[in-house]
Order: C-alpha cells, then structure tokens, then sequence
RNA sequence: GGGACCGUAGCUCAGUUUGGAUAGAGCGGCACUCUCCUAAUGAAAAGGGGGAAGGUGAAGGUCGUGAGUUCAAAUCUCACCGGUCCCGCCA
C-alpha cells in the first residue's frame, strides 16, 4: 500500500501543478513523525522553475490540492508539504494485510531468473565465521529476492581441482592419522599440517603436484577417489549450513566444467577475436584479453591472460566460461545427479559425469558473492563478456563484494590454521549454549532447545548481517551472539508477545476508530514493509530489513505497553487493537523470515 | 606507481546509491526508581558506602581534514590524512 498511497499523492500534486507525476514521486518523502506522516519537497524543485520562493509555493501547492480519502490533512511547515494519513487509511491497511497473511510484502512475479553463487568454500575445510558471512549474505539476498518477486537459483561453486583439495587428499591417504569425528574440520585441520610439509619438503610438494595433475587429468582411480572426499566434505559443510537455513539448488563442481563447457568455451573464446594470440613478449603463446581497448582504466592491467600458454585456462579464464554457463551462452551443459536431500525438503543436486539433464543455468542476472579483493578479477570477467558482444550480460553480472571477518589482530587462514577455535560450529554450539540459559525453566526440554537453536542462528544471522557488506568485521564472541539491544531475539520475542495474544484473542476486526499515536507510528511501520522489501532487493542490502525489524519490533513494544489489549473493555476498540495486533505479528514473522529467522510462538 | 573500499557519540554501527526540516539506534557510562548497610540507647539519613533483574530520564557529535558546487551537503566534486585490499601464465 505505500506504493499505491505515494502514487496517489504523486498524482494529487501533478494534477493541480507543473510539475510531471514523476517529479512529483521523487519528491516524496518519509519525513520525521514530529512533522507528519508522509512529505513532498516539490516546492523546491517548482521553486527554480517558477522563481518563486519555495515557502509560498508550498501554500499555494497545498491549497490546491485533491486529496484522496487515505489523507486527512496536509500541512504546509515552511517549504515542506506535509500529509496526514487517515483513519480509513489504517483500516484498509489492516484489511489489506489480513487478506494477504504470510503473502503480505510479497513483490509481484517479474520476468528473468536471478543466480545467486554462494559460498563456493575450498571443499577441504570447515566453515569458520568468515565463510559464514559470506553464505548469510548470499542466503539472505536470495531470499529478499524470492520475497520480492524474483525467480532465484542457488549455486554453489565447488573448486574440486585446486592446489588445497589435492594437499587434503595427499594428506588423507599418505599421513597416518584417519579421519574422526566431522570430516570438514578434520580435514580442515589435516591441511594446516599438510600446508607446513608442502612447504617446508620438496618430496610433499612434488608427490602433491603429481596427484594434482592426476585429479585434473581425470586419472583413475584418484579422481574419483578425490572427487568422493569432495563431495563427503561438501556434506559435512553442509551440516553446518543447514543449522543456519542455508540452501542450495545445485552445486557445480569445477572439474565438471573442465570436462563439460571448456573445448566450447575456449573455441568461443578465440573465435570471436575478444582475446588475441600473444607471439611475443612476456605473455608470449598464451591468449588474452586487451582490456585497455574498452573504458577499462588504462592504469590497471590492461592485458589479461586467460589461457596459458600450455593450453590451460587461468582462474579467470575459468570463471569467464563459468559465467557464459550462467548466462546459457553455451550449448554443452551438465548432467546432475542427486546430492542429498535437505531439511526443507529440496534436493539439492550436483554437477555429475552420469546423470540427467536439468534446467539450471540460462540466467538474465547474476550475482557472485565473492570478497572485495576480487574486485579486479570480477569487472576483468565483465568486461571480457562485452568485449564478447555480450552487452546486457556484462551489465547483469554482479559482483556482491563483501569485507572480510577479522580477528582483532589476524585475518582468518585456511592454510595457517588461524580460524581452529572459530568454525561457524562452534560459535552456533555457543550461542546454543548463551541462549538455553535465558529460555523459560518450566518448557519441555525439546521445545527449550529448538527455541535455542532458533535464537542462536537469528542471532548470529542478525549480528552478521547487520553491518553493510563493505564493512570489516572484528569478530567477538560477545558481539556475533549478542541476545540483548538491537538483536534478533529482540525481535522474536516481540513476536512471541504478539502471538500469545493472537492465541488468547483472536485476530480481531479493523474499523476506522480514530488510531492512537503509538498504532499509528505501528501501522505506518507495517505500511512500509513493501518498500523496504523492494528496496532492500534492488540494492542487495539485507541489512534494510534487519533495521527494519528491530524499528518494528520498537514500535510494537510500544504499542503493547501503551495500548491494552486483551484487557480493553470497549468491544470496538478491542478488536482494532487485536487486528493491529495480528497485523504486526504477520509483518514480523513475514520480515523475519526474509532473512531466515524463525518467528517463535513461544520463548 | 596506479586503482578500489572504509573513517559518523567512549565502543559497535544505521543514514551517503536518490542532497532537504533538529544526524538516529544499541552497548557502556551517568542520574533517578528499588534495596541493604552506616550516628555511644531507639527512631531518623542531609551526607557517605554496597547491590541490582527490571523501569524512567538526561547527557554524549569539528559526520577524518580542507576547499568547491548548491537555496540546501554526513550525502555530490576535488585535494589531503589514517586504515584495509587489489594490480601474476600463482592459487
């Protein structure tokens, strides 16, 4: 309804002055409660026009205008024109989320699929907080997106071929200690030691490179050995992800797209004359792309190689291929096969030599959560696809950069073993353990630790997410589990609040009683769900909605304490009150789940 | 050498993409609320000390610095300062 109720004063204000209807749009504005509900700052852009001083011209603007029935009253305060939101308004708003329920925010069905690639983690490791960051944004990004209207697909990208899996796999069949316990973190740890060997004793190194060449050449029976520790690795992780909400459509192994999409993709590639075959030189017999020849900045790099000159294709050649798969720019495509089946009841599948066809890929956008230091390497990927000729995807290929976790003093390495002690296992484990003990004594021990896993993963979900993605986090324990202030819990007890009511009263009736100052700003809160949603998807900032919540919850806090409600003995009013009630439960059990929180009933 | 990002209250951060009214939260700290102790016998507490789940209130700001554009700058432009990252046929 916000989108309607801006429209229609847009219309108001283009109706009876020069200005267009879209001047008018862009001059709305949310303004501070003191001065109203909903504002316009036409008058400053009328002002320049007309050369009249913009305070007059708010007078005269607010004089003429024909207001629809959702506006009590506009006010004119110096060059701002300020509304007032009706009774009815607020009645109709109710209906409105009442007709709609958990749909309420939801955007409408838009064209295109949208892939959003997560967290594609070396598969010879467990998460730590740092790879944790990265999948609760690609996660909540995906789902903002979905709650908005967009198809959305969910890949992971796995690098089954790399230097740090063929280490893992040496170490696993050579060292003599045998996996126990969760193979992700064994393996993690087995690596650390590995690493120091790789460097320290040229025998390691050379017997690891030969093992890598085999994983890559597809020799037997290494690479399906490794290719098995791969994929039990890549269930272990997904132990971890699933504690948090975390899912996926399919992952895509590299090794499949060295078999399946590079003959095509490097023909492709050397076909269209994007990238040129260096004769001399210092990139002499390998092909590369001439970024200097498009606005790329002179300054950086300007050339790039992309396929080495033993025929190879580099980490960029590689992710270029990848990101024309995406697109469905290339014929060849995978067979899948069935990776295991999740907690919410999705398979999700794997790129696999035996398999079926699927329907994965062909994207008009696509987003790669991938950290800031791979800037460089994302615009080169972007910038080969329009030299490719492929304009709109260049355009539609997104780098979501985020900032890396830290420690206060570190960062987090795989091969130094700095993240032992910081696995996003452990800190669930602990915000399990933080949060049993604030959970009601007298609940059923099961029902006690699902509301504990609950409150552990919102609140590690809101911690992480919170900050904007260009920001550097320093973990701390304290901080990442935070129950108190502007945290998750916060939040889900307000919804518990308002569902224990909901349970004892009903959902209530709306009519057009005159609202209370408190339902007011409540109400107002829930109307801008839909903007925030919408919002929230076009920036790809899921931290609106974590403002958004903590905002509503506050609001409804209020509310509660200042307007009785089971207590209230005028019938009328009891149940406007209830169905305030039932609208703000529904906005935040809806707004919570867009970031993959659950909305306890109880806690 | 070049480029990108970050810098807002003591701390952690929103707000910058789309310029607009008095720059917002949380945490911490402070005051009050509550409670216990403290006077040659008893009551009493101006003043002092301790505790605290909660509640209330107020305080806290050169928006890194300096210039420019604008009716209007935290927001746009430029320069500088501080921090981080990137600029391989590596991975």
């Amino acid at each position: 309804m916000y989108f309607l109720l801006a429209e229609a004063i847009a219309k108001s204000i283009s109706d009876s002055t020069s200005a267009t209807f879209t001047e008018a749009l862009s001059s709305i504005e949310l303004p501070k409660k003191e001065f109203g509900d909903i504002s316009s700052t036409i008058s400053f852009h009328l002002s320049k026009k007309q050369k009249k001083s913009p305070q007059l011209l708010a007078k005269d603007v607010a004089g003429s205008l024909v207001l629809p029935d959702w506006i009590e009253k506009a006010e004119v305060q110096g060059p701002y024109i300020n509304f007032f939101l009706s009774d009815k308004f607020f009645a109709s708003l109710l209906e409105h989320v009442f007709s709609l329920g958990h749909n309420f925010g939801r955007g409408q069905k838009k064209d295109g699929k949208v892939i959003v690639e997560f967290p594609s983690v070396n598969p010879n490791k467990p998460w730590h907080v740092g790879h944790l960051r990265n999948a609760l944004l690609g996660d909540s990004v995906a789902r903002t997106l979905e709650f908005a209207g967009y198809e959305v697909e969910r890949i992971d990208y796995i690098d089954d071929l790399g230097l740090q899996v063929a280490q893992s796999f040496w170490g696993y069949k050579n060292l003599a200690s045998k996996p126990t316990g969760k193979l992700d973190l064994w393996l993690g740890q087995q690596y650390v030691e590995v690493a120091k060997l790789f460097e320290s004793d040229k025998q390691t190194e050379v017997q690891v490179r030969v093992l890598l060449k085999k994983i890559e050449e597809g020799i037997q029976p290494e690479a399906s050995e490794c290719r098995a520790l791969v994929e039990k690795c890549v269930s272990a992780q997904y132990e971890t992800a699933f504690k948090f909400g975390i899912y996926h459509d399919a992952l895509v192994f590299e090794s499949d797209i060295v078999k399946t999409l590079f003959a095509e993709g490097i023909s492709l590639l050397k076909q269209n004359g994007a990238i040129a075959y260096e004769k001399e030189g210092k990139n002499a017999g390998c092909w590369v792309a001439k970024l200097a020849s498009c606005d790329f900045e002179a300054l950086e790099s300007p050339d790039k190689v992309l396929i080495r000159s033993d025929g190879t294709a580099t980490y960029t050649g590689k992710d270029v291929i990848f990101q024309l798969w995406k697109f469905g720019l290339l014929k060849n495509d995978f067979l899948y096969s069935d990776f295991l089946v999740q907690p919410n009841g999705k398979i999700c599948k794997m790129t696999s030599s035996k398999g079926t066809k699927a329907n994965f890929g062909k994207a008009s956008r696509v987003i790669n959560v991938i950290g800031t230091e791979q800037i460089y390497p994302q615009k080169v990927i972007r910038e080969v696809l329009r030299l490719l000729g492929y304009q709109k995807q260049a355009e539609n290929s997104i780098h979501l950069a985020y900032e890396h976790v830290w420690l206060e003093d570190r960062h987090f390495s795989g091969r130094e073993g700095s993240w032992i002690g910081y696995t996003a296992d452990e800190l669930y484990d602990e915000g399990v353990k933080r949060a049993a003990e604030k959970i009601k004594p007298q609940l059923p021990s099961e029902e006690k630790l699902k509301i504990a896993s609950s409150v552990s993963c919102g609140a590690i979900r809101f911690s992480f997410l919170r900050p904007t993605p260009e920001k550097k986090i320093v973990f701390k324990w304290e901080e990442a589990l935070s129950l108190e202030g502007d945290s998750a819990p916060y939040v889900m007890y307000a919804h518990a609040r308002a569902y224990k009511i909901f349970e004892k009263g009903g959902q209530g009736k709306a009519s057009p009683l005159p609202f209370s100052q408190h339902e007011r700003h409540l109400l107002k809160q829930i109307m801008l769900f839909e903007k925030i949603v919408q919002d929230s998807a076009a920036q790809l900032r899921p931290h609106l909605l974590v403002d958004y919540c903590i905002e509503l919850a506050t609001l409804y806090n209020k509310f509660y304490s200042t307007c009785p409600i089971l207590s209230c003995q005028d019938d009328a009013l009891r149940q406007n009150r209830l169905a305030i009630n039932f609208a703000a439960m529904t906005c935040i059990s809806n707004a919570l789940s867009i970031i993959g929180i659950d909305a306890p009933k109880t806690m």
